[in-house]
DNA sequence: TGAATAGTGTCTATAAGACAATATCCC
DNA sequence: GGGATATTGTCTTATAGACACTATTCA
């Protein structure tokens, strides 16, 4: 962790946030002193920083092509008490369903439960919490960092329909109804987001339906390029 | 410049961002090679990110007390050729009326119009201007610095009352639309305008009116701790 | 047929845009 | 008084929320 130069060392880190059964997720990996901390490392001398990022989750989590992007860089001088490290987190989305997919004895990661604590866009740290729901503590300040993509994506919400990078390719208005939901921890107009949606002329009808509900299926959707205006 | 360590070197760069007569403008200093630059420097090893930044600000702008916030971390290889630096940007929102406060003597600071070449939030690099309306080059990435501070504000501006941070602290309705106007680059709607500031419950009505204008004086306002809810 | 959710249409309440009518100030 | 902008009020239009009704699937 030493290092010769007069300034801060720079790290990134990221926070994966996904969706599933109407809970928020993330990935952790093991640290030291039995921590979970968010997948990150170092910056390499001439390595871009969203390659830094991508190549943490693909080392420590196995996730590759993910929705990443830059979240805010955290620097105070006591965050790490070792030494002054300056980190530039990202956040990624993923489809929940994908945890299952990733390969536990390459890349023993944990999933995580994320407790809000807080409403709307008010913002602060979060919580996880293991299958059994007993808290894992976190290392540093990544509950912060956690709470700021958790801030940032609900904020987001509002105006940009990240909500698909949370769903499998094709889905339901239901299923991204729930998504917009768990994100933003408060329950939306089925109505008027269903208008709002299909006025945004960014969901293309596929002419498949659901399967294997016990009853009406409903259409399946998948995110299309922007059509108009 | 050179560094004994084995990651990238650590800087902060701030985009001054106010309005003066209908058009946006910002602080520029003076570097080698007779570019232009943000006023910015190199972090402490021992300091805040967001005191590197005011610091910037007081040493290099003679700006203190100013409303800062981080904005991006840009750390592209190729930025600086002369070797990997990564920087964290902040923006700073500043009354145009404090740019001629400043002592230019001790500062030798350049103050230059912003001509943004795209629309919405399109995003990109903008141009500066002096003040005979030349272009003045800018060093490395500061064009995408200063673009995506704009963008941020543009942004901001829908949800957020930061416009009076671009006034003194007493202002009047038509000067907060037309820092907003200014801000989007586009005009908006008086009445609306005004009823959306006032239903927000952050304007303040002060008994004082407008001075020495050749029209019925308007009421000056302040921002006030949100009230309500 | 019944349970359950999808999907459509209608009515109402709220916010935005347009615009008319006064109200105040300086000259 | 005339010119200019502030301020208030009304009407119209677009959008969100509420709710009723029909459609479709499986058990």
């Amino acid at each position: 962790m030493a290092r010769g130069g007069k300034g801060p060392s720079l790290t990134v880190d990221v926070a994966v946030i996904s969706v599933r059964d109407g809970t928020l997720g993330t990935l952790l990996v093991r640290r030291a002193a039995g921590l979970a901390a968010l997948p990150g490392g170092a910056v390499g001398l001439d390595e871009p920083l969203e390659d830094a990022a991508a190549r943490a989750l693909l080392t420590e989590a196995g996730l590759r092509d993910v929705f990443l992007e830059q979240l805010y860089t955290f620097g105070a001088p006591g965050r790490d008490p070792r030494a002054r490290v300056v980190t530039v987190a990202y956040y990624a989305l993923v489809d929940g369903r994908r945890f299952d997919a990733i390969d536990r004895a390459a890349t023993p990661v944990l999933t995580a439960r994320i407790e809000v604590p807080w409403e709307g866009e008010a913002g602060g740290p979060v919580r996880a919490l293991d299958e059994a729901g007993a808290r894992l503590p976190l290392a540093l300040d990544h509950a912060d960092i956690l709470g700021t993509a958790v801030k940032r994506i609900r904020g987001k919400l509002d105006y940009t329909p990240i909500g698909f990078q949370l769903l499998p390719e094709r889905f339901t208005l239901r299923q991204l109804r729930q998504v917009h939901e768990t994100v933003l921890g408060r329950p939306l107009n089925k109505d008027s987001f269903r208008r709002r949606m299909l006025a945004s002329g960014q969901l293309e009808r596929t002419d498949e339906r659901q399967q294997g509900v016990d009853h009406r299926p409903a259409a399946l959707y998948r995110f299309g390029r922007r059509s108009a205006v």
